[in-house]
DNA sequence: TATAGTAAAGAAACCGGTTTCGATTCTGTT
DNA sequence: AACAGAATCGAAACCGGTTTCTTTACTATA
């Protein structure tokens, strides 16, 4: 037989609803029965039913996390991942677990809100490189508490994270610039991203900031992030023409594909073309040049997505936005001398 | 107010056990009250309360994931995440959702069986590279069905997938043989790890089997299984005198580690070294020279480890184990022509 | 000593489901 | 028409907690 409060009051010589004041921290209860019935639950090791507590509370200690959009984010998604690790630790010490909801198909159109409904989950975590599905704007607009990770929420309850896109592409510009650099290319994702759109317009408007000229011929566009969507968009780039002499591409696993792409038609780089990738994923260190990447404060915006939240589920705040700010990490894939 | 199954039953004008048979499946209810319940539970999109339905079932459909061990372990291990992922798909399918279990300190010494009772998890998957704590132990024996990844459960209510260890390490070293390679090097992980223990002991065998003699002088171990221990093991392996011909890593971290010393000393791969990896990990393509290495089939280990659980937990199966041939992916860095 | 006020504890309703068991209605048979 | 048996449905107990409200015991004050 499971343990139960009934158990330890019978053992405590006291009634069940003292035993659970006890445990809730109830004023109206002497020192002297705490102690006793507090010593009994620690000899036994009681917990209490989550789901009981759940039922009477409708509160479960538990955040719902979402993979929105078409398959392709996942546990094996580099950045995310690690976003997602962050958070975790982070919800771990402020008293609360991590539900992941499948999104297989025999779910009724990925209905999230009655997941989260289901579940009780006092919160959810929505993260996605891709624009919003209704799926996702039910929830959104919901009452139930939401951060998005790299995902626009306008909710009343929610809030979002993510890096200054912005800053993103016009740090990258500059060293590009610095270097000598005035040719400039971007490769980015046709995915219905706000985040592809958003680094391509800090982009250009980064390159005309510092009185260059936009070739659009040099921007091309993979159909996600990965890395055979930058190795074909590396190809089509290839083939349409002279090259520029640098380019940014919208993630590092783009940026790989571009370079297993430009190895192919024996051009070097960063001699025949530099290259910047994005989100400074593990594998930008064993590449051959390593790659020059914008890191992303994964830890960070792990964090700041786990305490939004808890402020959202406690009503200490009205939701709205966290920017990180990006950082340059210079490896070998642009090179060192000032170009001509 | 929240849809209940009361307001269900008062909107069809039946009782409101009617509608929850209706929602089990029992025969004892007519085909037209069946109906007319069925379409307003469609139209409102009513999903009952879990914890409800948990409390008076002591069933969750909630699995446990548990990342056991000193840290290390997590959703940025390239080889777990992807046998996790496959896992949780085929999860999904059976029904079941996936709960995290966070491992912060400020849990009583992380025991997970409470915290399996506390949610009323149906079975649990747990995750590690390392030897067995108590904890795990503790649930390894306890009624709730777990499957070990990578981590030999015993209990009667218990299993495991991994890999056959003995065969990735003869396939190594069948490789070596096979180009020419007679002086072979080993780096694996002091970690107390059953993996690197078992894949040791495979490749000595093999060694032998093959007629070679083993050097003891050529086995290296790091710390654990990450990228730094390797870069140091083979610091260590250089620095103590003639080199191996051919190495086997028991991790591709480790031999991405091992990659970056050899560099820095300027010994070429394959040339003055040559290099095996194991677990063929993403990075393995981008590296120069690329990696061969041992692949392990993860998206079937996950899936094994859920129909395992699946038959676990409804009783129809005892346990056991499943294990999952590997095989040989080989790429530049062991070259291709025989050594003499 | 009587009384008001406070501290401590418990009874009971409730959360939203499931499941047993008894009641009622519907068949078909003689 | 009477009745057995099957089909259908609902009442109520239960799961393990929380919380309100009442009761009881104790303390302090006049």
């Amino acid at each position: 037989m499971q343990l139960n409060i009934k158990m330890i009051a019978e053992m405590a010589g006291v009634s069940v609803s003292t035993v659970s004041k006890i445990m809730n921290n109830y004023s109206d209860v002497s020192e002297k029965t705490k102690q006793r019935v507090l010593e009994i639950i620690e000899q036994t090791g009681y917990s209490p039913s989550n789901s009981a507590k759940t039922l009477a509370t409708k509160k479960s200690s538990l955040i719902g996390v979402i993979f929105a959009g078409e398959l392709n984010v996942d546990f094996t998604h580099p950045f995310f991942v690690e976003v997602l690790n962050s958070f975790k630790k982070q919800m771990g010490v402020l008293g609360y677990d991590l539900i992941f909801f499948s999104n297989e198909k025999f779910l009724s159109s990925g209905d999230y809100f009655s997941r989260c409904l289901h579940f009780h989950v006092d919160g959810c975590v929505i993260i996605s490189g891709q624009k919003m599905e209704s799926a996702i704007r039910e929830l959104d607009m919901s009452s139930i508490p939401c951060i998005g990770v790299d995902l626009e929420l306008k909710g009343k309850k929610s809030g979002y994270v993510m890096s200054d896109n912005y800053q993103i592409s016009s740090k990258v510009v500059e060293h590009f610039y610095l270097l000598g650099y005035r040719e400039l290319g971007f490769i980015g994702s046709t995915a219905d991203s706000d985040i592809s759109n958003l680094r391509e317009a800090g982009y250009i408007k980064a390159i005309e900031g510092f009185g260059l000229t936009v070739n659009e011929q040099w921007f091309v566009h993979g159909e996600d992030f990965f890395e055979p969507s930058g190795y074909e968009a590396m190809q089509r780039l290839i083939a349409s023409g002279p090259l520029p002499k640098a380019v940014f591409a919208a993630s590092d696993l783009l940026a790989l594909g571009a370079i297993r792409a430009l190895k192919e038609h024996g051009l070097r780089i960063p001699e025949d073309i530099a290259l910047v990738g994005c989100d400074d994923i593990e594998a930008c260190k064993y590449t051959t040049p390593t790659l020059t990447t914008i890191r992303q404060n994964k830890e960070r915006l792990g964090v700041l997505a786990a305490h939004m939240l808890f402020d959202l589920i406690n009503n200490q705040s009205e939701g709205g936005s966290f920017v990180v700010e990006p950082a340059l990490v210079v490896r070998e894939s642009c090179g060192s001398r000032k170009h001509p």
